[in-house]
DNA sequence: CCGTTTAGTGATCTACGTTAACAGTGAAAC
DNA sequence: GTTTCACTGTTAACGTAGATCACTAAACGG
């Protein structure tokens, strides 16, 4: 059995793990503590604990906690992106699609609600950093998939009301709305699961849609 | 010289402000500043500062931070309750109060921004003290009020679902969306003033209120 | 082999909420 | 008139947070 070279290398000092590597290892470690204990639980030195580094190691890969924790949070807003546009493309009528894209963001909303509140009801202070930057982008071709396909409804001639952009946030209020109220209560009993969000969705819809 | 023999010693000390007074003091001190920089800006500290006290003396008045923060808002939720059971009580049909206290509800959320997002969207850790109790109960007063009108609704055979507990539910979901969306990203364009809360509330209660 | 770059370290800084130990005040009790 | 004592302050300090500093060991390029 041969065994790779390895570097005994004395002393306690965690070996370089080289890049790119690190900086993965560090989001995914800052990915399960921001996931069980949402971001105030997710402390720089509980990250660097779990990666096995000490707290000033970080900073190597990020410029501060916020870089971090947006950086996971950038990969949800990628995922829900993604099927966002999957959605959008598919052969149904816009009607369907607005309403399988409700659905699908409530759903992603409560399977990750610390992100969630994150991305969605952190006072967005601070600003410029690329992280925050990015993640901006990828929700607003979010937002703006979602509200061509608003669009189509208002083109076929079944929107009740003349502003497409303002119904699309009225519907995505409502639905904000709901998820927001189940994460930061999740003691309450919010009816059947599912109830909620289906007689949001449905009773918006039919506020707003003709048919 | 013979001087008068005047207080020695301690000179900088803030003069008593003999009980319940100092304490509303603080709450004073404490609402400027919570309004203008929010539950984190408003550290034990500045208030301290704002009063012109040592920041350990707050502690002789309230049990912990959150406390006074708490106390703030319970005021705004019983304006808020007042607000709501005058509604309540005028002589319109049901639907039309239901409507103005859903627009009450909006304004006042969007009125005291900070407060609203201490009070609906915080995590609502911690437990059992009694203003934290108070608030609950006031709220849990609010919701009941409300929600007593919608029930007139489902009475009145206007309800287009049976629950109206999960339609009171869906209504207020809708319009808490609203207030955190705009709360939460005061640089978006939302649209005309009130519009984007009007159509969700018209569109949502179009939805599910025949007639 | 040596100098530069990179990725790590522990000590330290500032700010926060909070607690502990102590001190001046004023009014009632003696 | 003195003593006592609850009340309301004070300064000092603790523990934890994010962030920075000065420094160093390994990796790399010539």
């Amino acid at each position: 059995m041969e065994t790779v070279l390895v570097k005994p290398a004395r002393s306690a000092r965690k070996a370089k793990g080289d890049g790119h590597l690190r900086r993965a290892e560090i989001l995914e470690a800052a990915e399960r503590i921001f996931v069980a204990d949402g971001y105030e639980g997710a402390t720089i030195r509980k990250i660097a604990d779990e990666v096995g580094v000490s707290s000033t190691a970080l900073y190597m890969h990020f410029r501060d906690k916020d870089e971090i924790l947006h950086e996971i949070c950038l990969q949800a807003m990628q995922a829900l992106l993604e099927q966002n546009s999957e959605i959008a493309a598919r052969p149904t009528d816009a009607v369907t699609r607005v309403r399988l894209m409700l659905e699908a963001y409530v759903r992603k909303g409560l399977e990750h609600p610390n992100a969630y509140r994150l991305v969605f009801c952190a006072p967005l202070r601070g600003g410029d950093t690329p992280t925050r930057r990015a993640t901006a982008e990828i929700s607003s071709q979010c937002y703006a998939c979602y509200s061509g396909v608003v669009r189509e409804i208002l083109a076929a001639g079944q929107l009740k009301i003349a502003d497409a952009d303002c119904a699309a946030r009225a519907l995505w209020a409502a639905c904000h709305g709901v998820v927001t109220l189940m994460i930061t209560q999740p003691n309450t009993d919010w009816g059947p699961e599912g109830e909620l969000g289906r007689v949001t969705v449905e009773g918006l819809l039919h506020g707003l849609v003709a048919e």
